[in-house]
Order: structure tokens, then C-alpha cells, then sequence
RNA sequence: GGUCCCAUCGUCUAGGGGUUAGGACACCGGCCUCUCACGUCGGGAACGCGGGUUCGAAUCCCGCUGGGAUCACCA
């Protein structure tokens, strides 16, 4: 048997993360076993599906690099062109007494759960349309019918359903526990359940693996295939991703859809190894690429507990990977975020290399790269006024001109190495510690205290701007209080 | 409330009868050092509780407690 996987998004929404990682799974294992991914599409619910969602799941799959073999853009793979398909199955049902029309309004289901709710009863549908008669070849619901009704699935009362879940072992759920679902709204549209049953099934899948959040659903969708005549699939129930309260993972918590991230400056590698990360384990080992990850993933190796979203370590794990980037992809990487934070790029793509080889050790994210980079980019810079008040003072303005000059003297010579020496002279010259110089030199060129080794700064920036902002500093050294 | 699921450092996890209970993130400290980082070395930090089974339980069983999910004409 060839392992088929799916994931099924619902287009109402961005891609969180939580459930994107279900994906991930889904997909790690297809490729793991050297099966297919089939990408379907959850559309049955027209009012709240939009075009916009659709494309931001497409593209966010793309940028994570998740690829399937089947889905969009085949029609075939969006639910809202089948619903032939799901009628015909209805009627079938409905002709063999397995499903039946329940005239129930909405609003009489609504009191009755109250109602049972009140009477700590459980709330579920108590089955009062169940056993009333009804032509076997009775209308679907929808716009002609000339009285509303929805069609419920006759579910078995008597016996269990147990679900072998690879990742959670045996579940048995009490047959008399699962009420009448319903399986065609009055509108004539099919509910998940049922459509999702029949996609399984034509689309020939023959692992589901999802998040745990539909366990409880697993039961009556394999009564469903039972009743079709259909052998239910395996299935693999991941635990959820929570928030830092413990809270299933939602928009309240933050960041957290995968557009997010991409514009944060996240890189995909990070993510993905992450979300692979959280709920899933090889050992003692964190860091794997995307090829590592279909060559080890296992469902075996899937936690059973929920996990917690811990920001901090994808941190860690997207500046490991920063780290490890190739300079010019990453330089061509941070532009973007260069750009959106409304500077230029002063230079070829090899001067941005040497900015970027300056700052990866030092920036977490690409967007937090673009914004160390300020000092090299802008013409002007703004020294803060604490590091000034520290460390340009009227007495570090003499070694400041010469090194100056020193500077200028090097002419084509601006290497590392040639800056170092200039120091060097000016150190000895005042009996200088490196410290001493560098400080101001430093506070001179970037604006603040903080920034890449001196004469690697001097050495991007250039004759040009480097003398520009000593010169500037200097100017401000010999009027303190200015 | 019913049903189902879950339970090892703060977090992600390894370990599944005998381990000084291992790793990673975060945190703290040393070293490196022109600042900040990186790197490196070290440190504190966990088997929810109670019963069983066993020579021996974090590990197997039961109960409890705690957490979560779900109970829609949403998916």
C-alpha cells in the first residue's frame, strides 16, 4: 500500500502555525515513506471562505517549501466542486435508511441543548426525528425544497467504535455516546463530517493524520465509511500547540500565523525545524534540514502530550540559521527588509555582503539584521546623547585628528589590517588601551556603544564616511555641553 | 456537566523495570575581548500525588489530582 496523505485547510483565515504544522506532519510522513501529499481544500463553507485566505495558505505553504503532489490548482481538490459527489452519497444513504431528513429548526435545537444543559443531561441531539417515516427517494435539502429539513446520519446505538490511533494508541468511544450528526445542512450544504469522509475516501487516502483537536470525530467518521460500504483509513491524532498559558495556540498569543514569521524575517528552514521539533523527537537532536526531517520522521516518534509555543527557541534556531546561510543569499534575503524600513543600499551586492558578514553573529532575525545595518547605510547618523556624554569629551579630541589623518594617510590601503596599524600608532602615541580609542571611534561612527569590531566597521564604511563622522565627532568632542 | 486525550527541569524533549535521569532553549557564572554578540567552559533546574505489582518503579497496573480537547445547520 502506498502511503497518501492530506491536509485540509479551510480558506477562512490565515495559516496559523498550530495547524500548519499538522501539515507538516502530514506531509513529512507522505515523503517519509515515499508516498504522495494531497493538498485539499476545505471550502464547504461559502460565507466565510474568501479568496484572499486561499492564496495566503498557497503561498505560505510555497515559502515553507511544503510541496503536494496533488491539489490546487485541480479544481477537483476544492470541496465547493463536489457537491455532487456528497448529494449522491447523501441519497444513497437515504434510500439504504442510514441517514434521515430531522425537521428540527435551529432554534429548537438551540432550546433543547439549553434545556439538557440545564437538566445536566448531555446537551447532544436526542434523536425525536429518527424513526419517522420518509420517502426513500425524499429531496435534498436546498432552495426548492418546499419545506426545510437537514439530513442527519443514523448513527449505530448499540456496541463501540474504537479508533487505533498511531500516535495515541487505542481510543473506544461508546456507540450510545455519538448522537445524529447532521450531514446536509437545510441550505444543501454537506457538513465537514460527511464531505470530509468522502474525500478520504476518493481521493484514496490512507493515512489522516490531524490535530487532536478531532479525535472526538473520528468515530463518527468511521461510522460514516462504514456505512458507505468504505474501509476507514489510518489515523494519526497529533497533540495540539498551545500558547504560553496553556491555551490552545490563538491569535490572543501573538504572531502566529506563518505570514507572520516570513515578514518578521524568519527564515522557512527555521520554522519548519521548530514546528518538526515541537511534538516530535530524534533523539537528542535539534537541528535538522528539511531532508533530514523526511528521512527520520516518524509517527513513532510523535509525543502524546501537547506542547508549548516557546518563541525563544525558534529565535535561537532561525539565527543558527542565519548563521549558516550562504553570505549572498542571505544578503539578497535582507534587502526586502532593508528596503522596508525606507533606507538604500549604497553599494553593490558585495559591499552588502560585507555589512551582512559584519552583523549575522549579532541579529536574530533578518528584519532585526536591517535594522543594525542602519549606521552603514544612512548618510547620517544620530549619535545618542548618553554614549556622546560618555565618551566624546573634549580630551579624546586630539587622538581622534590623528587617528583622523592616519585614516586618510592609508589612502587606497583600507583593509583591516592597515586600520589596526593606524590605531596602534595613535595608541602609542597617547599611551592609549584599545579600549579607550575604540569607544569613541565607535560611538563616532555608529551612534552608539554598541556595534561589529571596530576596524571591520571602519573598513565597510569606507574612507569616505568614516572621516565624515569622525570629523563630526570631533567637532562636537570640542564643545561639550553643546 | 458528558465523552475523549494527556502528565520527566520554566519550555521542547531523551530514557520505558536497576541511569550520578541525558540533550536543547531560556537563565546564572568563568574564559575570550575594542563594545555588543558569537564561541567556549561550568552551574542551578524535572519524573504531579496515593496505592499496588516487583528483590527493585520515572518506567507496568489502578485510583486521585491537574491540564487540554470536544460536545454547531464551523471546519
Amino acid at each position: 500500500m502506498t502511503v497518501r496523505t492530506r491536509y485540509a485547510p479551510s480558506p477562512t483565515g490565515a495559516l496559523h502555525i498550530g495547524n500548519v504544522r499538522s501539515g507538516l506532519f502530514a506531509y513529512l510522513y507522505a515523503r517519509h515513506c515515499g508516498g504522495s501529499f494531497v493538498l485539499r481544500i476545505d471550502d464547504t463553507d461559502q460565507e466565510r471562505s474568501t479568496k484572499e485566505s486561499l492564496d495566503e495558505i498557497l503561498q505560505s505553504l510555497a515559502w515553507l517549501g511544503i510541496e503536494w503532489d496533488d491539489g490546487p490548482p485541480d479544481p477537483k481538490y476544492f470541496q465547493s466542486t463536489r457537491f455532487d459527489r456528497y448529494r449522491e452519497a447523501a441519497r444513497r444513504l437515504l434510500r439504504e435508511g442510514k441517514a434521515y431528513p430531522c425537521y428540527c429548526t435551529a432554534g429548537e435545537l438551540d432550546a433543547m441543548r439549553k434545556q439538557a444543559e440545564r437538566e445536566h443531561r448531555k446537551p447532544g441531539y436526542d434523536g425525536r426525528c429518527r424513526d419517522l417515516p420518509f420517502a426513500a427517494d425524499i429531496e435534498l435539502p436546498g432552495a426548492n425544497a418546499d419545506r426545510k429539513y437537514t439530513i442527519r446520519f443514523r448513527s449505530p446505538h448499540e456496541g463501540e467504535t474504537v479508533v487505533e490511533d498511531l500516535v495515541k494508541g487505542r481510543a473506544v468511544f461508546d456507540n450510545a455516546e455519538l448522537d445524529d450528526l447532521i450531514i446536509f445542512r437545510s441550505d444543501g450544504v454537506p457538513t465537514y463530517n460527511f464531505a470530509t469522509v468522502l474525500d478520504d475516501a476518493d481521493f484514496q487516502i490512507t493515512h489522516v493524520i490531524r490535530g487532536d483537536d478531532h479525535l472526538p470525530n473520528t468515530p463518527r467518521q468511521m461510522q460514516i465509511f462504514l456505512a458507505l460500504g468504505l474501509t476507514p483509513p489510518a489515523y494519526a491524532h497529533l497533540p495540539m500547540v498551545m500558547g504560553h498559558d496553556g491555551s490552545k495556540l490563538s491569535k490572543r498569543h501573538g504572531a502566529t500565523s506563518v505570514f507572520a514569521y516570513r515578514d518578521a524575517g524568519y527564515l522557512p528552514a527555521a520554522l519548519i525545524n521548530y514546528l518538526a521539533r515541537l511534538g516530535w523527537s530524534h533523539g537528542d537532536q535539534e537541528v535538522f534540514s528539511p531532508a533530514e526531517l523526511i528521512q527520520f520522521f516518524d509517527l513513532n516518534d510523535c509525543g502524546k502530550s501537547a506542547g508549548i509555543f516557546n518563541p525563544e527557541k525558534l529565535l535561537w534556531l532561525n539565527f543558527h540559521y542565519m548563521k549558516e546561510r550562504p553570505l549572498d543569499l542571505l544578503a539578497r534575503e535582507v534587502r526586502p527588509f532593508i528596503e522596508k524600513r525606507g533606507m538604500q543600499v549604497p553599494g553593490d551586492d558585495a559591499w552588502l555582503e560585507r555589512v551582512v558578514a559584519t552583523l549575522r553573529e549579532r541579529a536574530k532575525t533578518l528584519d532585526e539584521l536591517a535594522e543594525f545595518a542602519g549606521f552603514y547605510l544612512r548618510d547620517e547618523i544620530q549619535i545618542e546623547a548618553k554614549a556622546a556624554a560618555k565618551f566624546l569629551k573634549p580630551d579624546i579630541v586630539e587622538p581622534l585628528r590623528v587617528l583622523a589623518s592616519e585614516l586618510d594617510s592609508l589612502d587606497g590601503n583600507f583593509k583591516e589590517e592597515a586600520i589596526k596599524q593606524a590605531f596602534e600608532r595613535v595608541m602609542d602615541r597617547y599611551q592609549m588601551k584599545l579600549g579607550q580609542l575604540a569607544q569613541p571611534v565607535r560611538v563616532a561612527l555608529t551612534g552608539g556603544t554598541v556595534s561589529p569590531g571596530i576596524f571591520e566597521v571602519i573598513a565597510v564604511l569606507g574612507a569616505e564616511r568614516s572621516g565624515a563622522r569622525l570629523r563630526k565627532a570631533i567637532q562636537q568632542a570640542s564643545q561639550p555641553g553643546s
